[in-house]
DNA sequence: ACAGGTGATGCATTTTTTGCATCATTTATA
DNA sequence: TATAAATGATGCAAAAAATGCATCACCTGT
């Protein structure tokens, strides 16, 4: 698109913080990338970034003007995928941001089941918690969340939840796998294994912990749902997840790969909410918003009674 | 605005409806123009325009493409708004579209008083009654609208509404002028100026006429309030006005420039209500809100008790 | 004091845009 | 039915704009 290059330049300026830099990536050279700059700013009629000396800065002007380059390259995604939608053919990009829980099952699932009808839609997956997802919806660099717990912002509009128990997660040979529900005091001098605490999983946790006043035997904290999982068949230890982020049948107590879940009492830690939205005002391209439509569905279709919409 | 240039050329040929009257009005020859187009198009993947013998008309494509066009338009000229905001003096354009009713006084009155503290806002005010005036609400090519009766398009977001009775307008000297609320009854054979069926007023008038089963003796109809108001001055005939229409205190019964109102009864017309607002999703340039806002300020002083929020 | 980074600028080169002349079609008109 | 007057498309040369190189002036951290 010629027409937006001055406005995707600004943009990549914006985001390395130099002139140079942007210029780089761009594969152009600085002198060209400062000059299309110095263009704009003397149409707008004002300055839009600082300079300084180790490289360029947005001012109030430019942060606003950025603002409006990216809902601009939103709106014109938007435009695009509704015209792919007219030729036939539904090409489109949607760009998801998610906590970790759903990355491993959920959403390979449920974008493999989109592609088999969508095939010439191409994702973007971003992993980020809670408030750097809301950010990112903000910044326009993603057009869907899927965020456990809590929402911070404002801007963030819900289109559907879904509320999650957490469960322990562990070797179907663990002691514990033999409860049917687990309380919290019985992880007392049980190794565990905690969730990043940017997580929703742990701040649910956190509550829990806090308010019967347990300490737990954190051997080991990580953001990370592989190294959970995998880690979980070699020793003894009980991991933590919510029932979006278990293979299939493991929420309802089947073993799956040697592992088995169990659903802590909600007595001791209480059911958190899986919130889908994206940024508030923003019209979705139909790509991306078809592809919301199949999360809700499959939601509806594995916890038919904790959706709401 | 170079990095709009393509865009606006093809709003340009969108309006036209042909490259070479486009061309002319741009000033550019129909080469250059045809060339910016078949680029766009290009890029964009498909057509936008059919070619027709007779010139170009959008495709389905293209209708949309340039919606967002005039969206982008729309949002830039909001920024540029905040920019000089930012900078101090406040510059900006703001497009009002309005029925006839509020263009003799009102609006003269808020833009005057508008411009005593922002001398470099500048106004396009057109003339345009209901449907009309949502059609260029939802172009793009107004920012505002004053709409008397009905609102018709879920599009138009109402932020203030203000409750008008139809009042008459005669002479002083007229029969009518010594009562002080006048029957539909009291018409009859009496010569009147009707507005035109467009407006909110001849529907409102309509509705009692058809209930009371009564018909006016129309010696005329007009959509010049001018016309009305001055002719009313050279023969003892009735002309119908809401309050914002009227010159200042004529509603509270006082003569000025030896004509005199006088209200219907509410009883055989009922009050209409005048809406104002603007396109529902927009963001308004900062002129644009603030003149809205001078705008409800204004109807406040003049219609305390008849003003809703 | 100095080395290494930054953005700005003059000038030659390359790329893009524009205008002229012209073509192929279609439509209105005599 | 023949013809005149529109329309948009296209090859080619001229004009304009964007780019890259070399270099400047400046600031920062060492």
């Amino acid at each position: 698109m010629r027409f937006m290059t001055s406005l995707r330049f600004i943009d990549a300026v914006a985001r390395e913080k130099s002139i140079r830099k942007a210029a780089e990536k761009l594969a152009i050279t600085s002198t060209a990338l400062n000059r299309r700059i110095l263009q704009v700013e003397d149409e707008i009629g004002q300055p839009l970034f600082e300079r300084l000396a180790s490289g360029v800065r947005l001012n109030t002007a430019g942060e606003i003007f950025v603002q409006h380059i990216r809902a601009q390259q939103a709106d014109l995604a938007r435009v695009q995928s509704q015209l792919a939608d007219l030729s036939g053919v539904r090409r489109g990009h949607v760009r998801v941001t998610s906590g970790s829980e759903t990355l491993r099952h959920f959403l390979p699932d449920v974008i493999a089941r989109y592609r088999t009808e969508h095939n010439a839609v191409t994702f973007d997956i971003s992993r980020q918690h809670g408030e750097a997802a809301e950010a990112a919806l903000g910044s326009l660099e993603a057009d869907l969340a899927l965020i456990f717990e809590p929402i911070r912002s404002s801007d963030f509009q819900t289109i559907a939840t879904a509320r999650q128990a957490v469960y322990c997660c562990m070797a179907e040979t663990h002691d514990l796998a033999r409860l049917d529900v687990i309380r919290l005091h019985h992880l007392i001098d049980i190794p565990v294994i905690m969730p990043t605490s940017q997580s929703g999983v742990r701040q649910l946790l956190n509550v829990g912990l806090m308010r019967r006043e347990i300490n737990l035997a954190a051997m080991l904290e990580t953001d990370s749902e592989e190294f959970t999982q995998n880690y979980l068949q070699n020793e003894k230890v009980v991991g933590f997840q919510i029932p979006i982020g278990l293979a299939k049948y493991m929420a309802e107590g089947r073993s799956v790969n040697g592992l088995i879940a169990r659903p802590l009492d909600t007595q001791d830690i209480p059911q958190g909410t899986l919130h889908i939205g994206h940024l508030r005002g923003r019209v979705l391209p139909v790509a991306a918003a078809k592809f919301m439509d199949l999360i809700i569905t499959e939601l509806r279709e594995r916890f038919p009674k904790d959706l709401d919409q």
